[in-house]
DNA sequence: TTTTTTAATTAACAAATTGTTAATTATTAT
DNA sequence: ATAATAATTAACAATTTGTTAATTAAAAAA
């Protein structure tokens, strides 16, 4: 038998198919807010959402109108969830080349009214000079970025909610475990620059330490020294810069191996 | 405006909606070879594949017949994939009560020939006992154990190849920094059946090392000593028993904070 | 009964790393 | 010239690791 006749098999079974497969994206960015000059920055982890119109673009009331939700929309039957994210930041902010990991999936009978619609979960790491040129299509009334805390006291679409809790709980894991902090860096930065990234979602006393930190950054084995290449941009005294070494293979170090 | 209202609004809309969505199962175990008597066992990982059947159960030629294939299927329009991942794992192998978790999606346009489906993909893990009592479903003409290294030269269905390698890739990150190799231990285990356990999968020699593993077990935030316990499974020697600590908190040890 | 064998455990100790506080450096601002 | 300050190094005790060897307790063999 051809797959064309289990094909044709199939469609008589009577199951009932999902009325639509959506692709969200939390979409992260760092706000380093600049005290003085000479000084490290003071750096907040920020989710970017959007307040959900009133009316679509065909003057027509929206779903879960004004709330705020999550960037996304449809997935289209050419294109993976991963692509179609891709493709709505985009659409929603005008970036494009980001950083984007596939985190969640939520499925729960009922957690959209309009059907079973299933929704594929995603974060992105965009700099907050990026966002500044987002620009608010016909779907998004507004744009506003929230911190871990402001987020909470949102009143959020959908179970949104629930997917933003995940969201940062993952983004922090991804900061400590993996090498993924570079995204929120440029390709040379300091060690304060990390520091101050590491330290908005942990208050480790192993990184909050300057002394500490500075001593450890020059023996991770992921992380190379910038010969001759210092900056003024964090102090007065010219500051090396260090860059993420180029490596495919994520380092694993056991829970079991650990100090405590 | 009402939700039902939308809803009716969205059903007018003229996107193509999947045509399946599918929850897919890897079936991880453990098989222990006891060499000898007084001996600590030697353990190796392995995969739980079906063989999908020539004919369905309505005599009906099989798509992607004659391969081997993770267990799974259709999830319903009342529950979600993890749950359908539990019920099919009960009617595939007659096992409950597993340790579950998703990992992964899969949506590549034109990777099931039946349609627009979307795999949502878990790993399981299951005691080599429990799985000894297991039972071939009407879909499941043959059901085998792999190890990593055998699984590879299988003829595979569908992008089964690749959910496994991913499988593989989470499992082993899983065991090394979460304390899910409890899942694969009795209650009370000595320390050289927990090494055993994570040299499954890695080689550290941290971990290999049997004074120093023994060594840092009793320092372990997450592992305790069981009091007045100990066991001769392993030794002629009565040898300590451990358990787990009940948390749910889950540990993050920064890579910049490891030792290299 | 004595000896051998073996996994678990402890001991021992040098080497490496960390935690911590203080000193030094290089530059800007006053 | 002096004060201020982030980065960096120094200093050193405390902790942890890597490593090898010794000890323990029970079973098996002689």
């Amino acid at each position: 038998m051809s797959n064309d006749d289990a094909m044709r098999q199939y469609n008589i079974q009577n199951y009932r198919t999902p009325d639509g497969y959506t692709s969200d994206i939390a979409v992260f960015t760092i706000v380093s807010e600049k005290t003085a000059e000479y000084k490290p920055p003071s750096m907040t982890l920020k989710l970017m959402l959007i307040k959900r119109a009133k009316h679509n673009s065909e003057k027509q009331f929206n779903i879960e109108a004004e709330k705020w939700a999550l960037p996304g929309g449809f997935v289209q039957d050419d294109e993976t969830a991963f692509e179609a994210a891709g493709r709505e930041l985009l659409e929603e902010t005008g970036v494009s080349n980001i950083h984007l990991k596939q985190f969640g999936i939520y499925d729960k009978p009922g957690r959209d009214p309009r059907g079973w619609i299933i929704s594929n979960a995603h974060y992105a790491i965009v700099s907050s000079q990026q966002l500044a040129q987002r620009r608010a299509d016909d779907d998004a009334a507004e744009v506003a970025l929230f911190s871990m805390d402001e987020v909470y006291n949102l009143n959020l679409a959908f179970d949104h909610r629930e997917i933003i809790k995940d969201a940062f709980a993952v983004i922090k894991q991804d900061l400590l475990l993996t090498t993924v902090a570079r995204k929120f860096l440029p390709e040379q930065f300091t060690y304060s620059e990390l520091q101050s990234v590491l330290l908005t979602v942990t208050d480790d006393s192993a990184i909050s330490s300057d002394a500490g930190f500075a001593r450890k950054i020059k023996s991770l084995p992921f992380i190379e020294v910038v010969e001759g290449q210092k900056t003024q941009r964090t102090s007065k005294i010219p500051t090396q810069l260090y860059r993420f070494v180029h490596t495919d293979a994520d380092i694993i170090k056991p829970i079991y191996t650990a100090r405590y």
